[in-house]
This record gives C-alpha cells, structure tokens and sequence, in this order.
DNA sequence: GTGTTGATTGAACGATCAATCAAGTCACGT
DNA sequence: ACGTGACTTGATTGATCGTTCAATCAACAC
C-alpha cells in the first residue's frame, strides 16, 4: 500500500482542520493543498469524516513524540512541564496571530452531533492529554499534598487550557491567556505550600 | 417595521444555532423551522451572518434578565451565585443529553475567521458574562483576600465554564463538569480561608 | 380609487459541496 | 511478454448551499 500518499492527505487536513476547523474545509481545499486528486483520496478514505478519523488517530498515536516530547525537551521538573505544556499552546497562539489553538478542543466544539467513532477518538485525545499531565503531578510526589486528586487536577488544567485559548483567540490577546495561567499557578502554588504545612504539622507530631 | 417576523427568525435562528452550529444550520433550516419564507428572512437580514449578529446581539441586550436574573433567583450568597450560574448550564448540559453547551463558547470556537462585528459581540458576550462574575466576586468583599484581582477570577471561572462544558459533552459524562467544578471550589474556599487568615494576623498585630 | 410602503411568497440562480467512476498508469510476479 | 492489482487522473454527478428577484398582498394616505 502507498503510504506516502495517505499520508500528504492526513497531514494536509490536520492542518487545514486545525485552522481552519472540520466544516470549513472542503475536500478540495484538502485536494489542492496536497497536490492529490479526489480519486486518490476516495481511493483511501470511504468519506471526508474517514479523513477526520484519521487525523485523530494522528494526534492519538503520536501525541507523545509530537507534543509531550517537543513541549517538555529540557524541562525536568514535573510541575515545570505542565507549564512547558501550556507554554506550547501560548506560542501557537501568539505566533500565529490566534489562528492555531488547541485541534482538538476545537473540534470537539465545532461537531456538535458527532460519529460515535469520532467522538470516542476525541475523548481519547483528551484523556491522553490529562493523563500526560497526571503523570507530572505524580512525579511531584510529596510536593502536592497526600490527598490530592491527580486526575481531578489534570482535566482541571486541560479545562484551563482549553477555556484560556478560547477566551486569548476570541479577544485576540494573549493577555487572556496568560491571566488564566498566572491564576492557575496560585492554585498549585497554594497546594505545594499546603503539602509543605501537613509535612511539618506531620514532623511535629512525631 | 414588523418586529414579530423577525423576532421569530431570531428565536429559531438562536436556538438552532445553539444545537448545531452556526455552519451546520442552513438558512432553510431557520426558514422550516420558523414557518418563515426565504424572501422575508432577507427582507430583515442581509444575509445568514446577520442573523448571527441579531442572535449575538440578543445575547448582548438580555444577560441580565435572560441569564443571571434566572440563575440568581434565590441565592443571595454572592459566592454561592457563581456556582448556581454553573450549574445552570449543568443543568442545560444533564437535562439535554449534552446538545446545549454554552452557546458564545461553541460559537467562538466554530468561527475560526470571524467578520469583526462577529468577533466583537464574541468577546462583549464573554465580557459581560465576566463582569456578571466579578460584580459577585465584589460583592463578596472581604471574604476574600484584599489583594485578590477580581477580573482575573472571573476570568478564571469562564475558563472553568467553558472547559467543563467541553469535557462533559466530549466524554457525555456530566462528571466531568462536576470535578472541574469542585475543585474550582476548593480554590474559592482556599481564597476565603486565606482571607479570614489575613484578617486574623492584622488583629493581632492591633 | 389610486398610489405608496412594508412585508410576504416561492420559484429560480449560480456556486460549491462531497462523492463517483471509467479510463489510464505503473510496479511487480509469473 | 503478459496479467494483475494497486494507485492515479480529472471530468462529472446530484444535492445542498446562500442568495436573488419579480410578483403579490395588506394597510394606510391622499
């Protein structure tokens, strides 16, 4: 099977759906963009939501090497690299005049009845996400007090995420996003400081 | 000037537009739908982004009695009505199967290149859905801390509104909005318990 | 009764959409 | 040399999209 081909069309719609999101993108803004005739493309994908399917697929696979990988290069501490991550999404943002925010949360937005297929990949996506961010808050360990809930914390920051990005993109200014974020570092910075106190109220004890 | 047509565009306009989309809903979708003929919409409306405009604009003009005189009837507490306007969309959310989600939120997010008459009644919606928060978080005096940017806050828990309404529809689970707000409410007690801390310490110091 | 205005009707338009398909190309096994 | 199947080409389909417009209607003015 000619993968490379396959392969310029889910890389052209990922693209164009990130930017542009699923509904306005026509087969043939993917067709010409790729340099692929429809032939070719119905050759690979029964229909244009098989596109989607695939795109998805995309970001599910390869979320590791193509987001946490890249937004955590050089950054060591756990609760550093949650805000690498966030950090990512801000540069996305800002360099690109708000037109690139997150892929996924804007289509689960914008496909408002989706295909169960679709929209169990989007709940995937999104568990994967939260579950790279549990990880971090995991490797904090005893930085974060005992009780606290990692998986709740973890979609709590990827529902920052996504609600700062589109606040930032709706007023074209970062400054939403970055607000956002500040407040959410209070939020750890209180739990840290929370887990120091038990940890000194526990060594008094003994 | 006959108000009562398109007053009734502007309903059914609304109402689809908060189900599907804005792209998803065709102009004859609206015309079915409101028993209203294609000649009449465009004799009130330039064309479908106006009608967008005059959903958003309606919006706009009826917060007050449409959203947060509804939410708020009952509640006093002017922290505990944060959390009743939140619910009031879990409630759209829970009683809905998960079709009505915020509808300025889906709308900000599905419009990747939005006219900017569009995109500013986005941001004025999301503006004063904001102020409406920070009038309680006002309110609520000092029970929070006296340095505490109100704005940001408010700000803040749009962010947790939105990304919520994200998740719990993504994964059709209303759980999520309930753990995303439940920890927003741990941080609203921490702000409170920190406030009553302040206040202690400046009694001492007397 | 004649003219004016705002509102309504619904057929029709061109554009664009996702999708189809018959014909053609190419690589490779036999 | 030949056949086979994977892949490509691009014209074409029918449906649907937003929009237009000439015709009609009801209400009121002169």
């Amino acid at each position: 099977m000619n993968t490379a081909t396959r392969e310029k069309i889910v890389q052209t719609a990922l693209e164009l759906f990130w930017v542009k999101g699923y509904q306005s993108t026509s087969i043939s803004d993917i067709l010409s963009r790729s340099q692929v005739h429809s032939g070719s493309l119905y050759h690979f994908f029964p229909g244009k939501q098989d596109v989607l399917v695939a795109v998805l697929e995309w970001y599910r696979d390869g979320i590791d090497e193509n987001l946490f990988a890249h937004a955590w290069a050089g950054v060591d501490d756990p609760i550093e690299r949650i805000f690498a991550l966030l950090n990512g999404y801000r540069m996305h943002l800002a360099s690109s005049d708000f037109m690139y925010g997150c892929p996924i949360g804007s289509l689960a937005l914008e496909l408002h009845e989706p295909d169960p297929k679709v929209r169990d990949l989007l709940a995937v996506n999104f568990a994967n996400w939260v579950e790279g961010v549990e990880r971090c808050l995991h490797e904090a360990g005893d930085r974060l007090p005992a009780d606290t809930d990692h998986k709740a914390v973890a979609e709590f920051i990827l529902t920052i995420m996504e609600g700062a990005i589109m606040q930032a993109r709706t007023h074209r200014d970062i400054g939403h996003f970055d607000r956002n974020v500040e407040v959410l570092r209070t939020y750890l910075d209180a739990l840290e400081a929370k887990a120091r106190l038990n940890q000194d109220q526990q060594g008094e004890k003994l």
